[in-house]
DNA sequence: TTGTATGCGTTATCAT
DNA sequence: ATGATAACGCATACAA
């Protein structure tokens, strides 16, 4: 291409339809030219194969239209689906996403948020483990399940409400002697909350529950001596089990059959997030579906508003129980 | 930051640092300077939170260390793999992924192509569904799954190897007449080969065979009826199914057990993937194991790599059988 | 309406 | 070894 194999530039377009650069320019951004100079523009550039170098465009507009989006990685369903819808929101607002996976990791975090500002990102979208993670102030930053403070804005699906419905679901459903089960961080994130919405629950509900919570890096293996601790005569104490997330469920659905205790005949169980195997077939578990096409879509409005300042500090989008054959239906 | 709130640059970190621009350039890269010089510039960039721009950089050394990724979605756990080794890959080269999701749409490919191309991306490594994307010749791409002709290198599982090893597991666990499934395109990419490989072998071995070949679009019901066609007195005509993929090899596991045949006593399943459970759990089923590290550490190494273009044309990695409760072991 | 000139932040080539 | 200066490709204010 061009002249001599390196990629045109507007100076070659320009040559080539014999106009000024400037009106180069202006045709490519689509400010109104004479109509013989755009047509002899536009022939030059299909000719040439021109493209535009975004490098030297952002530089000179300071505006590069791509956001950062820091995830723990793309393995996790959940997590994949997320980064799919927020490169759906963005790429339909003319965006493009760099993609970063942390792997849980603060200190990558913290690299990959600095790597994103050299980048000169218009925005980072970050779902982050890092309690302290710095940020300069002239990037915008949301983040999603995780409340970093006033300053910055936080999604997050209504993980006190999910936890409600479960407890309510599986009430209605006719369990009253109920379980939460969850491994997770100690860091005070708002999936935390899916707890307090289930033992707030339970109380109005006036209906035993019991909580095993174990700690990061603890062993499946707890859950399941948990579970035969609870086994009498094949019958497990509980009628009920609400799980963290989707995937602890399924561990724990696996674990109670091969015990010989029947789901959803014996005991239900409902699980958190909403996912599908192979992402498009059926529930894995009866689920709180998160709305994830929704915190997509608001993180990625908040991050393009120019007004992020005055924006809430927190944004909770509603959850959704749905049937997937691990309760009665 | 800097003076005005926005960002600093090295000018402003010359200035605050009291030396000549170019030092600080220097430093920036590592280049050696005056001890006391050095010392002067890190702490001016440390007081002004100075980040390199990357777009000024990349303006000027032609080199953005960011490359295009393009990939169907992030839903299906097989590209979210994917694209998560990518990721991992570039990372450790010190590069950066641009996610472009193109859902099987050959326009939208397109316009992604030209987009990175604009972005000046180092290159582009795409799973692409569009039989004739063009792409500039000045910018390395290369391709996964398909084979785009001599001038443009792929990378794929060995798909040939990975049909034959499954029809002779099968064969090996005492099955002795088999049946091949898939849904998929009828374009010419690599997987189709899945097919040839199985029939060769069955063919080496000396036992019948069956396909069973849909369309694109076809209903999942057409695996129903063709079962349903060849279930006789409950029993099925076929004790071993190799299914093109592990995502169909689930349906088809689901569709039998529903009909009263047992997987694996009466007949064995062999998918293709190597898919888990919430990415990092058990084998939804026995399958063969695409080395999706190895297939995006070699995209990478051959993107980063001056000289793509002798390339070679088609490399195929080594894929592996695993045992995942559909076979007997 | 079209053309010209300046500068965005950086690197690299010069003299010094 | 250090400091001044010219590009890189583009947008834009300004002059024609």
């Amino acid at each position: 291409m061009g002249e001599s194999g390196s990629a045109p530039t507007m100076k070659d377009v320009a040559r080539e339809a014999g106009v000024a650069l400037g009106t180069v320019s202006k045709v490519m951004n689509g400010i109104p030219v004479g109509e013989s100079y755009r047509v002899r523009v536009e022939e030059a550039v299909a000719k040439l194969n021109y493209r535009v170098n975004s490098y030297a465009k952002g530089l000179k507009t300071n505006k590069t239209y791509t956001v950062a989006v820091l995830v723990p990685n793309l393995v996790s369903p959940f997590f994949a689906r997320l980064a799919n819808s927020i490169n759906r929101a963005l790429s339909q607002k003319k965006h493009r996403m760099l993609l970063f996976a942390t792997d849980y990791d603060p200190d990558q975090e913290q690299e990959y948020v600095i790597l994103a500002e050299q980048q000169k990102v218009d925005g980072i979208i970050c779902l982050s483990y890092n309690p302290e993670l710095k940020v300069s102030d002239n990037v915008p930053l949301v983040s999603i399940d995780r409340y970093f403070g006033a300053k910055i804005p936080c999604v997050a699906s209504d993980n006190y409400g999910g936890g409600r419905i479960a407890a309510e679901k599986l009430y209605e459903n006719g369990c009253r002697n109920l379980a939460f089960m969850r491994i997770g961080s100690k860091l005070t994130n708002e999936p935390n909350k899916r707890k307090d919405g289930f033992t707030s629950a339970c109380e109005a509900l006036d209906i035993p529950y019991t909580l095993k919570i174990v700690d990061d890096g603890t062993p499946y293996s707890a859950f399941e001596d948990f579970l035969r601790e609870h086994l009498r005569d094949g019958k497990l104490d509980f009628d009920g089990i609400f799980c963290v997330t989707d995937s602890l469920a399924y561990q724990i659905v696996r674990s109670l059959r091969a015990m010989g205790v029947r789901v959803p005949e014996d005991v239900q169980i409902i699980g958190f997030d909403g996912t599908k195997y192979f992402g498009d077939q059926d529930y894995f578990c009866s689920t709180i579906v998160q709305p994830l096409d929704q915190i997509a879509e608001t993180c990625v409005e908040m991050i393009l508003e120019k007004a992020l300042s005055k924006a809430p500090s927190l944004v909770c989008l509603p959850v959704q129980y749905a049937y997937g054959g691990t309760t009665r239906q």
